[in-house]
DNA sequence: CTGCATCCAGGGAGATACTG
DNA sequence: CAGTATCTCCCTGGATGCAG
């Protein structure tokens, strides 16, 4: 029953990478705390997050909503409207987001540099 | 006093950036939780850890290291005994390891495949 | 407006060989 | 045993330009 072996450390491991992979990257995390101010468009998070270059948003948009914690609605419009918002499983990453910033902070006091 | 300007923004996320920071790359988190098994020796953790190489194993030490988060503990003797520890602040990152595991769990259910 | 195609630079990390 | 040196590959993500 050891907690030890390489295959029980992976299933402990696995979920955490998973957690992890959804707001790695310079961008996910401050595109999704920009979306928990309200549904956005493409060329408003274009703004918000400046200098992002198109082609890395929307790539980064799309690992969102592949990882459903937002969803993409297309508006039949000329020109064209999509709006970005956040799905209760994207809030429910705020929790954690919040763990991992107390923790941070609680580091940087620690450091004391940078 | 808008929370939404860039500034204020930042100031949220960089912490949560910061840890993760600590968390970051294919290797640290699996070192973490060797370690709080106890106390490892380098080849030890070669061991575990295969097949990771001595130069990134010795690289992802000193930056475990360097963010107080293990301690490196050299032993005067023939041959080389250095013995790496887990330090209080390491141990405070489990409460938010944990965290990511419980959401990277749900998640996982949702997403139902990979 | 929204977003894809192409090209490219920089950093992370592996392979191998070597040292106090 | 516990690393360091060097070389190399590859992937992420940036720059630019084009399209529906």
């Amino acid at each position: 029953m050891s907690v030890r072996t390489k295959e029980t450390c992976n299933k402990h491991i696995i979920p955490v990478r998973d957690a992890l992979e959804v707001l790695g990257g310079r961008w996910k995390l401050q595109l999704l705390i920009h979306l928990s101010f309200g549904p956005r468009r493409f060329s408003q998070l274009a703004k918000e997050l400046s200098p992002i270059t198109d082609r890395t948003l929307s790539r980064e948009l799309k690992s969102l909503e592949a990882n459903k914690v937002i969803t993409r609605t297309e508006y039949d419009a000329f020109p064209p409207v999509v709006e970005y918002k956040i799905t209760p499983h994207g809030e429910s990453l705020f929790a954690v987001i919040s763990e991992l910033g107390n923790w941070g902070r609680a580091h940087r006091k620690l450091i004391m540099d940078k």
